[in-house]
DNA sequence: GATGAATGAGAGTTCATTCAT
DNA sequence: TATGAATGAACTCTCATTCAT
């Protein structure tokens, strides 16, 4: 029996930390390993490349952002256009928590890193397309509550692209409050999501 | 190379064209030289520094869009809540046209280098900070035009923010675009736009 | 791994496979124990170092090549000159034979070896150059059966440097068909070896 | 203008030299560029990659091999069959020289390279074909001068073969040199290279 | 006895930048 | 003014080997 560590979680972690906070090429395997306690020689025994880290946490943090935040939003007890509420407040006290730190607003991994290696590497940009559309589907789901109970007028036919258009601005908050470092952008932009919900 | 502003002016727009197609670390400055014309020794004469040919390249794009592109959607003869519609339009075209040619679809420049270096360096965060507030200020004046002509009911105080809902929603069309490597989202999701402009 | 016995001659025959295939720097060790079936771990309880491993299987290398190719090749009951036809055949086959399988043609594992690690490491040389003594030592018992049978006319003090020339001829031919990838020049090549045992 | 210097061609000299000794995998592109006193940052300014330097180097010296050892062993003033003699005469020289200056005996520099490289990289293999080609062209016309003088009887058809075999006992000389690390080899070696002129 | 986990040293390579001219 | 040559630091990654069990 060899030895046991949590060095590959904690490289996972970290590489996620990192990465998400500042890039994927402004960090190098050499940080990320002396952040996690790992020592660098060791990172390759754990990780093909740096590239299938990255993969490994862009998907931790899925699993994570799921369970913790997604399916506590959409969760079924809620009224359902509330849930669409509660999924943007729960993202903005996150943003707000991190900001009281002092520590600066990250706005969406997915995003962030879409836009750094989306073109170049099909798989990554793939991968994070299927991210994107299992938002979507929670958004769909709930817009269908939402019909079927009564409280939205919207043909079946236009659910799935509203439910694009409701991702599509979840995204763009983040983005802005990213770029503006400023976490109030979440807490303003909130009230018009469901605007969204009816075509003009 | 002939007049020094016509080197200048290659190593802007290639720089643009690559770090917008792929990332600001992912092109070297070889790269941007040999594409250009350019000799490498000759960069450092024009720019102090890979960053600053960045930023130059940003300044650029925005200067372009700005006259090609903002200056025509919002345009005093269109009416006002049309000219949302049109800007959204015209990108969608951009973006068409870009892929009937094969070429990927590239999204928000802005965006996507806000999400890459928005960290770490705080000039260009904040360059970008201030070109978002530049867009919403076409938004907020075509609101005002909108409010003043009667096609919009809306109250003073809420034109700022819904502005800048506004662009959170163009910045995520553009991202969801990058991501799916598809102008169609653009399209399908134009119509949405102006149902934001609706408070619940 | 079963017996003990096993992964290490596992260990060996991997080792001979993939060096004489590659080159010995060309090689890991993980590389080695991947396809050998035994674990990285366990190496080092078998051998000392990758080195002491190499040397393991030209040692075995030696050894089966003496059962099998040149004391069926010099066999007491072929006429002598005829034995030294044999070995270069028998020695063809088998490269004709890889070259069908469309493996490549390797030529002598020794001479390769030789020509990597000759310089830098004299163990290896020592024991290589004692190898090709021996594959002397069979020509010349093979030459002065020849002479006491009449088939040959030499002088005995010629006999060793002229046995020599048959390892040189024979180390050449079968660097020459590694460098051509090809069976057919040892092939080629067989007819000219007697000529070497008459000194102009 | 820039800089200029003799880095290159150091460089090329430097891994001929070190190569040639030890081997390709043996020697570090660091240690290339310490003896040959070019930065380690320089070095890809000049070479795309290692094995980019080692085949220039290979070529530079078939270069001079042929210019200082093949065309003055092969001189048209030579009666034929002395050619082929002076040619090994002047390979035992060079070997017996180096090793007077207790430096190693060396052997053929593309046959320890294709021993090394020559699987893992068909450009090498094929070049070290070539060459080895080329050298068989220089006895191939050798041995027709001298049929046309009279001084071999040996068919047309038969030529190209016998210049291989020449070619193949020429490197087997300089493999067991090298194996022996001892010139003397190749001189006790050299009256034998006559004798597979005639096929028995 | 045997091994899965881990590693330090160093490999080849890239890169933004500087230098000499 | 403009540049071909050169570079030091840092990069991702490999490897023979060791360790804890």
């Amino acid at each position: 029996m060899g030895r046991k560590s949590e060095a590959k979680k904690k490289l996972i972690e970290t590489a996620l930390e990192l990465i998400w906070e500042n890039s994927y090429h402004a960090i190098g395997v050499n940080e990320i390993c002396k952040k996690a306690g790992v020592k660098p020689g060791s990172f390759y025994y754990f990780f093909p490349s740096k590239r299938d880290l990255a993969l490994a946490a862009m998907e931790c943090h899925w699993t994570e952002a799921k369970e913790e935040i997604l399916e506590t939003a959409f969760h079924i007890d809620i009224p359902p256009l509330e849930r669409i509420k509660k999924l943007l407040e729960s993202i903005y006290l996150f943003h707000a928590a991190q900001q009281k730190e002092n520590k600066p607003v990250l706005g969406c991994a997915f995003g962030s890193f879409v836009g750094e290696l989306g073109r170049g590497d099909e798989t990554i940009r793939n991968r994070i397309q299927a991210i994107f559309s299992e938002i979507g589907a929670y958004f769909e789901s709930t817009l269908r509550d939402a019909v079927s109970k009564g409280d939205l007028k919207i043909q079946e036919k236009d659910i799935p692209r509203t439910a694009l258009a409701l991702v599509a601005y979840y995204e763009g908050i983040l983005l802005l409050a990213r770029a503006n470092n400023d976490a109030k952008v979440i807490r303003e932009l909130i009230p018009f999501a469901l605007n969204l919900l009816n075509i003009t």
